[in-house]
DNA sequence: ACAAAGCACGAAATCGGTTTCGTGTTAATA
DNA sequence: TATTAACACGAAACCGATTTCGTGCTTTGT
């Protein structure tokens, strides 16, 4: 009942030549006649051979899996930034092993150490927000010390030597400030988290430099900080009581929705009385109501570029440790939530 | 400058000891003085030794990997299947290998072939449409031929043998169309995809099932079948135009998010003038305007379910070949487009 | 004091491949 | 015909663990 997996070992015995002379005949090495290799050739594709991947790691110290390791995966955009590094990784004859952090510290750490033992040849990831709050970075550190590859995206640190990916987050919030400055807009709010998202700061300095560049001045009420990644609709709402904005920024696209859904309770008009512009850019700004114009952040793109990055380190024999950062430009997706 | 990851070799030189003490030793067998385990033990805990996870996998013939293949990972109900698979396989220490198909069958069969050679213990999946429309199941036939446990989830046919999870989606559609019924609703339309679905097909079933109970008669016009996952907005307004329904049940939020964009369009209210449900569950249901009633599929325990199953499977020793299919209930979750 | 038992450890096989090196046979060359 | 080169293949080491079996030494029993 049970076919069991051929090995190299079945063939050499069936066909009564050695293991050696098997595995070289699959090679299609010049060291074996013509004959004895089509012999081999012809047997192993009847039985349907294939190599088993353990072994083959084992021996290359090479497995052909990344690994990745992300916060948490019921988000938009690192469900595109998966989808980036699969389509790249799958390319390139790699699989992905995904690790979910959880927003954990812990998490982070043991996943790492557990793939890090050689289950990987690298690691692709975005830091937990319980690692950007401590600023304990040693396990990332140790991954690197020990050789193993390792490409940040989006959520990174500057502690650690490696390649990394993310979008011009200063910029972006920069670009959707200024949008909602053209349009005229004079009391411009700004729905966040606390700063120690890397993300997040980069998003409100980008903020406070359009709106100093305007010859505006902050006014710090006018900046919401979440404390945590859910959503606080009952402060946002207080938020929007308390103020008389005319135009929102949001870091992420959940704050803007749910911004938009408060606006239109307090009987405001989209984007008439008030504009709204997130961050993010996935399904709920595409099929919002209004549609949510928005900052695209490009996350399959990301996705590829990391994956691309990591396997060049893998595969390249000579450590000259030189480390790039790429830096992708956010894009404004403009939808109803604004004027035209 | 690179920490080398550290060895039994390198432990038993060091000590002047044989590989095998040092590996009797680290799992503190009888067979060891304790004098040299001590030894032993306290010069791993020092260099931080840990085993070669690829090592173990090939002695023992177990990777604690799992392949997980969906067909596309930016659906929020797969990614919340994920998120259960991930929750359980972690916790009793397996690491999740995510493949994408893309809804293609090709790269389904290429994805499991890939895995099947060693890298998995075992496989949860839900299949590509493209698997489904060809109805070919040799690659999953292989694999479980192989002795490689197979759970199969959402997407599954009745061909192959394996465990299954599924939620009641005839039951779902039913509860819905129920629901709409209750409401007063006599012409109540229904967004499906092609039958090849497995689960659309079962919706379909459940909508008539319940229409035919209420002593109704289906209208085929009512029902639109579009060809593809993406949404076709063009042909769900002409069908709005077409018809004139007051209610819409659609196989998935997407449908339905557009299907109430297109009839806000033309001016009806929602949900006076005509209701909606959905499918899924997912942010789209949640963070809509107005919130979109719709039937939960319960992703997440879907996944710990599925991988429940597959984990006690592949940890038992013993062959007899039983086979379970889970049906979940699914739940409405009531909203704002439809009346209370 | 001598045989039996027990202790602590090492040698070697194994998992399934790859690869280096050595060797017997045949063919080419002097 | 003797020598050498080319050819075709096998033995064995290796990757990094686990595990069985064997063995030298000490200890116990009589």
């Amino acid at each position: 009942m049970l076919k069991q997996k051929i090995t190299l070992k079945h063939i050499a015995k069936e066909l009564e030549v050695s293991i050696s002379t098997v595995s070289k005949a699959l090679k299609n090495s010049e060291e074996i006649s013509r004959d004895t290799k089509e012999k081999i050739q012809a047997f192993a594709k009847l039985y349907n051979y294939k190599p088993n991947n353990i072994a083959i790691s084992l021996k290359n110290k090479r497995t052909k899996n990344i690994g990745v390791v992300i916060p948490d995966i019921v988000h938009h955009f690192f469900t595109t930034v998966i989808r980036g590094i699969e389509k790249y990784a799958n390319k390139m004859g790699y699989n992905v092993i995904v690790c979910l952090s959880d927003e954990s510290f812990d998490k982070e750490v043991i996943n790492m150490e557990l793939l890090a033992n050689g289950s990987i040849d690298g690691f692709i990831m975005s830091l937990s927000s319980g690692t950007q709050a401590k600023n304990d970075y040693n396990h990332l550190k140790e991954v690197t010390e020990q050789g193993i590859p390792l490409v940040l995206f989006d959520r990174i640190t500057n502690e650690i030597d490696c390649d990394k990916v993310v979008i011009d987050d200063q910029y972006g919030a920069f670009l959707a400030t200024k949008k909602l400055l053209a349009e005229g807009r004079k009391q411009i709010g700004l729905i966040t988290t606390d700063d120690y998202l890397s993300v997040s700061k980069a998003r409100t300095e980008g903020y406070r430099k359009a709106i100093a560049e305007n010859g505006g001045l902050v006014n710090e009420n006018h900046i919401l900080k979440l404390s945590s990644m859910d959503v606080d609709e009952v402060a946002i709402k207080s938020f929007l009581d308390k103020t008389n904005l005319d135009a929102v920024l949001a870091v992420n696209e959940i704050f803007a929705i749910c911004g938009m859904r408060v606006a239109k309770e307090k009987g405001l008009r989209i984007p008439n009385d008030i504009s709204f512009i997130g961050f993010t850019d996935g399904l709920l700004s595409k099929y919002a109501n209004p549609g949510l114009t928005s900052i695209a952040q490009h996350g399959e793109e990301m996705g590829e570029i990391a994956a691309q990055m990591l396997i060049e380190k893998v595969e390249s024999e000579n450590e000259h440790e030189s480390y790039k950062t790429k830096i992708l430009e956010p894009t404004l997706i403009e939808r109803d939530s604004t004027l035209n």
